[in-house]
DNA sequence: TTGAAAGCGTTACCAC
DNA sequence: GTGGTAACGCTTTCAA
């Protein structure tokens, strides 16, 4: 509640030195900037948000643009949301959350307000609605995650293609000729940007490199694990060998589970690599090799770049993509091996 | 960006009426407000929100206060965090996210620097230390949850000691005398504040009614099915008929698969209440009878509650608990009830 | 029913 | 290296 003449005053300052000690704008005297600060934390000022928003350039907050449908997958988008907030803080900026329909009108709200000073848009769907919002608006706005008309907009995510070939060219430089990926939810397919990157990369990838590769949405597994496991049973039956998984933890466990229960051993009778999975693939049944998607990187980098925008420095528009790293696990054995 | 003044011009009238108009605090004539209406449309006038924060008394912002620890149970919380920003915006309030070592310490922040109107917290464990933090703080601060010393607090929550016995009543109504109670993972039981809210009003109020209960917590069931099965067999070999759960979805349908693994049929072999659940146990294999825990319905109160401590309106400190429902979907029948 | 003007608490420019 | 002071854009009191 004190205010900066008190400090000022305490100090035997001007109130304009105590805001350049503090801000560090300007060089203050050792002696001076002690006295200062021994002021400040007796007084326990701290100084005020309004009026630091109103005389200052920035405000220090960032929207964070999050849908939140009632069907999406809880744990992933809450990992994005924990790790922005977390990059957000470790530059001083504070993280105002806009939801459901908010996500998209509250974008206009907060910025022609002035009350951010950018906006992070997580959950991105391929014909996203906030692209539009993006152009007609003057705050800085960044995608976590590439829609399909992404033209002069900045956007940041895993290299999903990348990740994709790479997974893909693990599992047939061991030897797999005929490959099957496993998908999430159909549901996925049609919100989500990445899951057709995925399975657009590992189509193109087996084509080119003349294997077979058979893809497959799986339903939620929450209300069917039967769907997923007669998927798994189908794959292995024409006989798949080397395994894409691209799908929430559930379909993971129920797919090792299904393999484990044909007598089918991981990864002698068939191999497995997962693609742009954001929990632990190393605690799973059996641990599987993994090009994981890491929230805090996509998060950190997008911060990054909104500081970069709303201090005026030159972000370059269009993909920010963060090449994935292949995590061995042991769960690729070459076609053949022994158990 | 266009400012009050442009507007007030735009509509021929001072600036202050311009204020009173979009404020409703003062009494202005129809036609004169129907000029800065649309002078405000015209130029796409938004309030600026520093100088809003800065000259009034408010800075329509509250803060949500969400630990979010790594194994927390994603969905729940995303719910609470959903309805809670959700109620908050229909009062006209921003939310902004505390997360991690901030929800804490970040509260002093944003108090201190009058960042924000008022601190709801969630998640909130039976020692919190946010407790603490609140007693210090000059900033309204309500929990949603009950921390074991809420001296003085003002917290919210569903009445998780009634909807207890409410589901300990119906089943021994219903002729059950040996009762289970499975509730979720150890870890809840440590830092949740309900866990153990539920399992002491269960077992006092069998005890009260003269039946038996036999109390478990699960093991986390994403990694490991085996031990809730183990528990149901074990409840169930033990001559237990009726059945309350408190755990996540995943409990529910492991609990409901092992029943139907055993051969009994709900509910003429096995009767199941669902207590505190915010997922739609109407959706489950079996329909579950439920006294759930609607996020919306303690969101909305706490909103409420903040807003009136914001407004300097008395609030009086301690619980206020919200009736549970009982939702009756036909999993209770008497005892020995033909199929 | 309306207007003028005094704050609100910083930041940052201009002097010294 | 430091101090004075004019913004910043709104809310609200006081006057009319």
């Amino acid at each position: 509640m004190a205010k900066i003449d008190e400090v000022a005053r305490a100090a035997g300052v001007s109130i304009s030195t105590v805001s350049y000690a503090l801000s560090g704008k300007r060089p203050v005297a050792a002696e001076t900037r002690r006295r200062i600060e021994a002021a400040v934390s007796e007084l326990g000022y701290s100084p005020n948000a309004g009026a630091r928003m109103l005389a200052g350039s920035r405000t220090n907050i960032f929207a964070l643009s999050e849908p939140l449908r009632a069907d999406s997958h809880a744990p992933s988008h809450m990992a994005f949301m924990h790790a922005m907030t977390v990059a957000a803080r470790r530059a001083d900026y504070d993280m105002l959350l806009l939801t459901d329909e908010d996500a998209s009108a509250g974008m206009s709200r907060v910025a022609a307000s002035g009350l951010v000073d950018a906006i992070l848009c997580l959950d991105v769907a391929p014909d996203d609605q906030r692209v539009a919002i993006a152009r007609r608006s003057a705050t800085p706005t960044l995608f976590i995650g590439i829609p399909d008309d992404h033209a002069g907009m900045v956007c940041v995510d895993l290299d999903f293609e990348q990740a994709t070939r790479r997974a893909v060219d693990r599992l047939i430089d061991a030897g797999h000729r005929s490959l099957g990926l496993l998908g999430g939810s159909r549901r996925a397919y049609q919100r989500s940007n990445f899951p057709p990157r995925v399975r657009r990369a590992a189509q193109e990838r087996a084509v080119e490199r003349r294997a077979t590769l058979t893809a497959h949405a799986t339903g939620d597994v929450v209300t069917n694990r039967d769907e997923c496991r007669r998927l798994i049973r189908e794959l292995v039956a024409t006989g798949v060998t080397g395994l894409v998984l691209h799908a929430p933890e559930d379909v993971h466990q129920v797919a090792l589970a299904e393999l484990a229960a044909l007598g089918l051993h991981v990864p002698s009778d068939v191999s497995i690599v997962s693609v742009g999975t954001s929990f632990d693939t190393g605690s799973l049944s059996v641990p599987l090799d993994a090009l994981p998607l890491v929230p805090p990187r996509s998060c950190d980098l997008a911060v990054d770049l909104a500081i970069d925008l709303v201090s005026g420095r030159p972000v370059a528009p269009g993909l920010h993509l963060i090449a994935p790293a292949y995590l061995d696990r042991g769960s690729v054995a070459p076609r053949g091996a022994l158990p």
